[in-house]
DNA sequence: GCGACAG
DNA sequence: ATCTTGTCGC
């Protein structure tokens, strides 16, 4: 998602793949007025309704999604990841590229290096891994119908050099675009 | 009371 | 999220 702060406007965007090829089967955008502000802790209310908007455009229904965000590594176990795929009734991801609750120790340079992300009451609610040599972490965390283990699998199989994952950077590149476009 | 705080 | 060129490290 992407933000037009004079307008007060949210560009969402979605990109969907084949696995495993990994090529484009589709896109889909969405533009709408923001009606909640930025609260840690509350995006859900911030960007589900322009990315919703833009993924009830899809034609195809993909089988799982990978959020900018977190999942269950959340004050209350319910970041937008776990939101979003309650609504969709599919599977999420959570993948933050900062975090917003837990701790943890930093986990080692190399790719796949990782270490696990602990809640208040020291339960393991994420997964703090390194996508690139030398890169800051990226935080994973189950949003829905899928576990820890299985998210991060997920997350290492889509990575292709760069410290996001495919489909997380390009739809950023996306909506980046979308935006210029749309401010000219 | 103080610090932390996805996008 | 966003403002933004050059610059430091792997």
């Amino acid at each position: 998602m992407a933000l037009d702060p004079e307008r007060n406007e949210g560009y969402a965007g979605v990109i969907v793949y084949a696995w495993p090829e990994m090529h484009i089967i589709e896109k889909s955008s969405a533009i709408l007025p923001l009606k909640f502000p930025y609260i840690p802790g509350l995006l859900s209310f911030r960007e589900i309704p322009v990315l919703g908007k833009a993924i009830e455009e899809l034609e195809i229904e993909p089988d799982l999604f990978f959020v900018d965000g977190q999942g269950i590594a959340h004050p209350r176990s319910m970041g937008i990841a776990c939101h979003l795929g309650l609504l969709l009734e599919k599977p999420t991801i959570g993948c933050a590229k900062s975090l917003l609750y837990g701790s943890y120790k930093k986990p080692g340079q190399k790719r796949g290096d990782s270490e696990p992300l602990y809640s208040k009451d020291k339960k393991v609610i994420g997964q703090v891994l390194r996508t690139k040599l030398s890169c800051n972490p990226l935080f994973i965390s189950p949003g829905h119908l899928i576990d820890l283990e299985t998210s991060v699998e997920w997350v290492l199989r889509v990575l292709d050099g760069y410290r996001l994952p495919k489909p997380t950077r390009e739809a950023d590149a996306f909506v980046g675009e979308l935006k210029r476009e749309g401010r000219k």
